[in-house]
RNA sequence: GCCCAAAUAGCUCAGUCGGUAGAGCAGGGGACUGAAAAUCCCCGUGUCGGUGGUUCGAUUCCGCCUUUGGGCA
């Protein structure tokens, strides 16, 4: 039998946490957090991670498991969090996924098998450095050589993926899967997709707002405190929006104005990115928040849906 | 009240020696298989302030009007 699944996606600031929790409330269930940012210990205003308060006593997991200095992927993500929906499940429980992160959500619902590939960081840094020498072109060339397929399918400039592409093949001699063609969903889980949304206007005053709150509550702060705790500025962690830029307003690059208004045009176009990922799910089922006036009214009609599907197959 | 300047894309502005116009930013769309809050690709029609005139033809030249700067009273 497959195993139920909730699935909450949404752009950043569009009021998934809230609604996460709500929905547990009601469901009984266990929100597992797919935000490759929130996995961060020591990051909590910038990702807008949940306090204790906010989550009302509803278990949250994949929050704050790892240093930010620390690898990550999808491949950890995809097995950390299906041990856990078989965990949360055998406790006759209702796991819930909730988060921004469109690939994280990609490995649970479609077959993507990262078992067999590996990664290869001093290959990375080497092709890295011939493309910075002798351009795009020449290591779009190489994948050529490999594959010509499926160097057409990735953009030359798109430098990180033609790299990855030919790490893989040389690390395992396999090819980088492609995700339009070789879509498969996972039959493991009986999943539905809510996507929670908003009027674009609408969303982004609540990026604008939530960004100058940020700054408020002492991100300032946070970035310097993590600096000082040793973590630096080429980590992966730091790439996230909201430490990158303050950031550069501590290196002095940048005004605090400078800082903010950069900010919240990044995060403003990184909902728009994830807007268009979540397009892309098949099966979706569209909340617009912004037609709606209570609270309440949504979380019903959220549930209303939810059990519908599952009493329905 | 008088004189001068400006008025063009959401914003800042360029330009058309008269043939209805284009940059930057903002914005929009898309891609995505072990970095994904990353990385990358594509997209510019707007009563050229209004109204008369000159002209085959005016956003461009001329007059008047409106608004906004600046100067003189």
């Amino acid at each position: 039998m497959k195993k139920k699944l909730v699935i909450i996606v949404g752009p950043t600031a569009v009021g998934k946490t809230s609604t996460a929790i709500e929905v547990a409330q009601k469901l009984n269930g266990e929100i597992i957090s797919a935000d490759s940012m929130q996995i961060y210990k020591h990051m909590n205003i910038g990702t807008a991670k949940p306090t204790t308060d906010e989550m009302q006593g509803i278990p949250h997991h994949l929050l704050d498991i790892i240093k930010p200095d620390e690898d990550f992927s999808v491949a950890e993500f995809q097995r950390k969090a299906k041990e856990i929906i078989t965990q949360i499940t055998t406790n006759n429980k209702m796991p819930i996924i909730a988060g921004g992160t469109g690939l994280y959500i990609n490995s649970i619902i479609y077959n993507m098998d990262f078992t067999s590939t590996v990664s290869n960081w001093e290959l990375r840094k080497q092709l890295q450095e011939e493309a910075d020498k002798y351009g795009n072109e020449y290591i779009h060339n190489k994948l050529k050589d490999i594959d010509l397929e499926l160097a057409n399918k990735i953009h030359k400039n798109n430098v990180k993926r033609v790299i990855r592409a030919i790490e893989i093949f040389q690390e395992s001699g396999e090819k980088i899967g492609d995700f339009k063609n070789d879509i498969q969903l996972n039959n493991e889980y009986d999943f539905i997709i809510i996507g929670l949304t908003r009027d674009r206007e609408e969303l982004y005053e609540r990026i604008n707002k939530r960004v100058d709150i940020m700054i408020e509550s002492g991100l300032i702060n946070e970035v310097e405190k993590l600096i000082e705790m040793g973590y630096y500025e080429n980590l992966i962690a730091f790439k996230g929006l909201g430490y990158k830029e303050i950031i550069k307003y501590l290196k002095r690059e940048y005004s605090l104005e400078d800082a903010k208004e950069i900010l919240k045009r990044d995060t403003r176009r990184y909902a728009k990115r994830q807007l268009t990922w979540f397009r892309g799910l098949k099966d979706i089922k569209w909340f617009n928040l912004s037609q709606y006036t209570s609270q309440e009214k949504l979380i019903n009609n959220i549930i209303e849906d939810i059990e519908g599907h599952f009493n329905i197959l």
